[in-house]
DNA sequence: AATGAATGAGGATTCATTCAT
DNA sequence: TATGAATGAATCCTCATTCAT
């Protein structure tokens, strides 16, 4: 339960006159808006359901946020943001303890990264296909310049840690991953009736595991980068 | 034109008994539906253009797909069809030229038959998160089953071709492969605002050519096996 | 209570195939609009509601008229159409008694078809600054063909009747009727609020009897035009 | 650009303390609505442009004025009070000149003050049917108080002028004016749909030119003011 | 089999107004 | 007096789907 929804309960109402305060109260729509999208699709979570969630007016979401699919967006970029910390950190780690990391470790790492953002996993396959779609250019800008920034960053602690000879490898290879995201979270996510079919045991092929099949994908990509430069 | 627009137009209208006419009628609908989905997005095209453009009534429509999801579903599958027979005959192809084809022999032709299939890059970013959806389980199974049989059938033969040592090894690109056009055709096409802003010089890194890039990630993707196999 | 209305009551509920049946359905959704008009003003009065009132589903209205403002639009055609008619009869009438009408025969004869069209009352001092600003371009040519027909054959009626010289000076007349009617509705109609101040004895200036003003504003126009084109 | 406007440029902010101040500041509120109204329609202005333009906050605009109606009542009654001064000073100059002025003399000076007064035509034809609607009894009964005083004192100067033997003839013929105002305005400005239809030449009859109709109809009323007199 | 009339859920967004600060 | 954050009512229209004919 949040602290918006105590003061709720509470009969409690306070502005938010600060832009401390105001960035705490966005926040809390943004974790009304995560806490049910743990539960229910994109789709299936109207503006109200946020509002009320977060003790708040319909109307003052919009003053925090100018659509929907911008809500939504900055959710995911404040996931990304605490995503791309995490696994800065987990390569700092990585870096201090030997020189050169091994493909293994750095898979897992990012891997652990992913398992402890399940929003992303939510948001991601719909981040290009709804969330860009309904937001303006200075919103945009914002948002792909946020995720230059992190993933050049990223990038660049990658390149220490793994063997990749050629510049920009690193935010080449965070790119890749979003890719296999994209993909995989859709494919292992099946709808009901699709689980149903495919649990079926010669559809075997079909039921693809999330985290084998991307540690799988990620090092397969590594190590053809690897033999790509050494070509 | 398809057959009933014409039949539309001259003011003919027949009704479609035997089975072999209805096939006909329901490919009607589904060419219709690919008319549009050339100019349009999925969601700019409603049952009622399809049933305008096919020269029928919006509620016969109903009678040769239960759902709008599922007219779109079996597009795909239509689709998928072609395209499985386009790779099949390539890797036949290459299969007599060479024993073992190359790499880069491979992933052109892969390539080509994309490049083809236009129709394909339309409908499977939103294969999984909305077609397969609003589909009953039998229709499920049906398009399961049907895609089964081919990435097998296909499999065997990529598996005929590059030096995969592993049982499955062809199926499971065929798998790879899925992934990455779900996720690079999405990251390649991006809302306008987006495009807008990646179009600027230093967001180069977002500007993906999916051709360049899914040809690199699927060389990479079958180089990585090839290692990871010979381990 | 409309026929739609009973229908609903017993639980009829019929489909209107033929272009009468579709007629029907049609004024039946226009007397709704019409019998909640007597009581409301146009902005209480939501599609939701005209839709309750004719015992129809809300989107059925959508079928039948594509905005509310060209609902409401064509109320006002039905309106016109019918008070047309009847000042077309009353001036045959008054044309077959005497050669050439008086005045205040003719005035009372208009007022009087005024009476009895209370709809138009409400509808005249919105046609212009709202009903015809959310109306596409077709049914504005339709709506304002059909009024110039109505104008020229009852403004030659009116020339035949009254002892104007000139050519038009009946459709002229009607023009300046539709003036006078947009002013003085809207003036001889105030607010609650209003209403209770121009109550006040020195305030008498501002107490306009709708009838009485509408026929004195006539008498001096017609005299006005008399004069006019004796010049 | 008014006071506070430039006051919010330079960075300055003051409250208005004393009652000067407040007018002041009352007028830069109805300044800014007016040049907004040069542009826009009613509908499209909304108080947070207002409140922008005059370089104040939404919520000040509400310690001047109870409501949007009300402010635009005022802004109305301020332009009704510059058009008498207008009108009067001009009525005084014809008398001066002759003795009595004719219909022509009269009605050209009543089409100037008009015309040099554009905000008038704006705000009239939504006076009734709007502002007054949203506006409580004080301040319905100032305004009124206020209209009626000037038009009995421009009322007793037409008089002066014109030949009407009657009295009260004079606030008779302003209250035909408003009346006339009212329904030329809405004739003369429509929609842009319906301005394309009645562009058409056989739709001559409804390009209504405002002021050559307003001279017309006001000639027309004074003759027959002056014929309904002499009887 | 074909039609197309009828359904009705569904949802974001605006903006005048209030009121805590 | 001034602010601007918060409110929440208010509502049109779309469109997949159903079903009477």
């Amino acid at each position: 339960m949040t602290k918006s929804q105590l003061e709720k309960m509470m009969g409690i109402k306070r502005r938010a006159i600060s832009n401390d305060e105001k960035m705490e109260r966005r926040n809390d729509i943004l974790d009304a808006a995560a806490e049910l999208l743990a539960g229910d699709d994109y789709h299936d979570i109207s503006i109200a359901r946020i509002a009320r969630k977060a003790g708040l007016a319909k109307g003052t979401i919009f003053l925090y946020f100018k659509t929907k699919e911008e809500l939504f967006l900055q959710l995911q970029s404040r996931e990304y943001k605490s995503w791309f910390e995490d696994v800065n950190k987990r390569l700092h780690t990585l870096a201090r303890q030997k020189k050169e990391c091994g493909t293994d470790d750095f898979v897992e790492n990012i891997m652990a990264a992913i398992s402890s953002h399940p929003l992303m996993t939510r948001l991601t396959p719909i981040l290009h296909i709804i969330l860009e779609r309904n937001v303006d250019y200075k919103t945009a800008l914002e948002f792909k310049r946020f995720l230059l920034t992190e993933i050049q960053a990223t990038g660049r602690l990658i390149e220490r840690c793994l063997p990749f000879p050629q510049k920009n490898d690193g935010a080449r290879l965070l790119l890749h991953l979003q890719v296999l995201l994209i993909g995989l979270i859709q494919l292992s996510r099946p709808s009901p009736s699709v689980k149903q079919v495919i649990e079926k045991e010669e559809m075997e092929v079909f039921q693809l595991n999330f985290d084998e099949k991307l540690s799988e994908m990620l090092v397969l990509l590594i190590n053809g980068i690897k033999t790509d430069n050494k070509k």
